[in-house]
DNA sequence: CATGAATGAGTCTTCATTCAT
DNA sequence: CATGAATGAAGACTCATTCAT
């Protein structure tokens, strides 16, 4: 589902009516992975001269994918944007809200845990017209949705957002990515931002 | 005092014994103003070329007082990283140990706000023989000592450790930074981190 | 008339024979407009890439019309140049050699002062086969004409050649080009250049 | 004596009191060189990359000496510069104004044919702050004393100015350019010129 | 010790041209 | 014939680092 989803949103944003030549969406694709792969081994330089010799495509290629390096981060992180939105929305369906904010903060930190990605774009401040702008506002909807029965419920603090949980849950990331591996400080740090949402006594 | 503990750690370390002849001394603070200058105004990038021409003196001169980017980063953050250890002292030195923790929180998180690459050396990881892991041990002696205190008055969870202190004000200081200046933000935060820290009930 | 002249001379000796269909046709005459329209904007770069797109066609079909840029630009100038032709036989048939030779210097600056295409052409030395070269054939019999009567009635010295005449006044646009616009200048240049035609007293 | 005046110009424009390594003035004497046998041999492309190169230095040392391709022409031009207007002087002290003029045009034309680029700055329009302008004033002021004799004489036409001079002589530069060398084509042009300035009878 | 000129690898970006679709 | 994606050579420019002065 996830993947109809992006299907529909990707192509028709590269431009009215260009469903993309065969080759072209496997270089498109070749690109994508190749930088994918870069990120996640660290390098978050995404030089696209060496990205085009990775994929085994030229430079211009890359450029004609992807004008500027943002462009290529956005298409990058389109997927798993989409994916998170699903999993916050499964989250906000819970029938337990507490247990759909625990849900939502360890998907969240999921899968900015794999895709450095991904953070930068949900830390990230609104530029109009980026297509991944529509998808912060899907998820910050989704947000908004189950914070406020949590609120209800009385295991949130009311002054919490749903752009507060998108950068504390960044934080976090942060936090972890520059201690080291380490699985207790993973779920300590989990527990110390689900507790810290909670109200004050 | 701050001033003499840095003299007594950082130039004597560096070199053998040698006390710093006078117009190498004013070069080498120099640079370190120009640096410093160059962080506060958000240029992270440090290039020592650029460093040398706006302190006014010769490249060389640089690097023989900064070999490396770290180097320089270093000694830029050894003074006031070496105030924040009596800050930390002072919260640690406190009757009330929450109030202790409350203050450390926000003292920490105030100055890595000013100091940005204060918070790239609290996030490091320890390398051996440089002059700030000491400061850094200093410093997470001072606040093992507090969060001993704190744990015993059941306002802290037991396993929060000192180094998961500094990793997690520098996450909250990276959420802050993200999301612009917000000053409802700074407290929401510092009172999710201190809340998130306390024994589930 | 002069696109007559200009369909039996161009096309006819780019292909064999071919007419060109009517789709091919309408493409051909779109680069060429684009081309005209990019070169009058100060664009003389004419980059194929660049004039496709604007064109709405093919890189491709730019290239199977126009090899090369030389191309693009001779075709661009055939049919001004044939307008050139045209006047300059006219200024020839005047009755009075002195205001042929007027006419014709004020001509030849108007035109090339709007086409700078055309300037080039007229510069060039001649090349072989191409469609231009027998239109400067044609310039240059019809302004030899007029100088020979010119000569005969003592008003122009009689060791000037119709290319001199040609790259005179090349050379006259030039020097009026790089002095930005002003109506004195284009008046006193044609003056001095008329004037310097005369016999030496 | 030109020679002399360039040295007083040259170096001081650098900046104050640097009066340039030794090293350092061999290395961009080298590349002046390297630019000036380009544009002699029609490369008027200036690829600062290939003039390295060529010099046998690397490009950083290029882009030190001069930042932009404007700068390299200038520095190029200001010597040879310097010199024509030395000749300007020379031919407006001249007793008679006449001899002068003539001798203006064929030494301004014999110095931009040798060197293409002088051409390009003395069409060029001014820009405030180029070492070049105040050449330009110098040469202008030289020019127009000329020319105010001549007119005085009668052998110039009163409505000429001192950068219609310049502007004519580039042009039939131009003019001679695009024709190929030809001996008789330069004494025919530059009585051309001479013959058009004088005064309409 | 200080200087800053020189180096040159590295990166970005453009664009003429080819060729699979 | 038309298309336009792909190519990759080429050129511009930066900057960390070395080393002669």
């Amino acid at each position: 589902m996830a993947q109809e989803g992006l299907q529909e949103r990707g192509p028709r944003q590269e431009g009215p009516g260009a469903p993309l030549r065969a080759d072209a969406a496997r270089n498109r694709e070749r690109v994508l992975e190749v930088a994918r792969a870069r990120l996640a081994a660290g390098d978050d330089s995404l030089q696209l001269n060496a990205i085009a010799k990775l994929a085994g495509v030229g430079v211009g290629t890359v450029y004609r994918h992807f004008p500027t390096r943002h462009a290529l981060l956005e298409a990058l992180v389109a997927e798993r944007f989409a994916l998170l939105v699903e999993q916050a929305r499964a989250a906000a369906a819970r029938d337990d809200p507490a247990d759909g904010v625990r849900l939502l903060l360890r998907h969240t930190l999921g899968m900015i845990a794999v895709d450095p990605g991904l953070a930068a774009v949900l830390e990230s401040a609104d530029r109009g017209g980026e297509p991944t702008a529509a998808l912060k506002a899907d998820l910050d909807r989704a947000v908004a949705r189950l914070l406020d029965r949590a609120v209800a419920a009385g295991v949130v603090r009311p002054d919490v957002r749903a752009d507060d949980i998108r950068h504390l849950v960044c934080g976090v990331q942060h936090a972890l990515r520059t201690g080291g591996e380490d699985p207790r400080r993973v779920e300590l740090y989990l527990d110390v931002l689900f507790g810290g949402l909670r109200p004050t006594a």
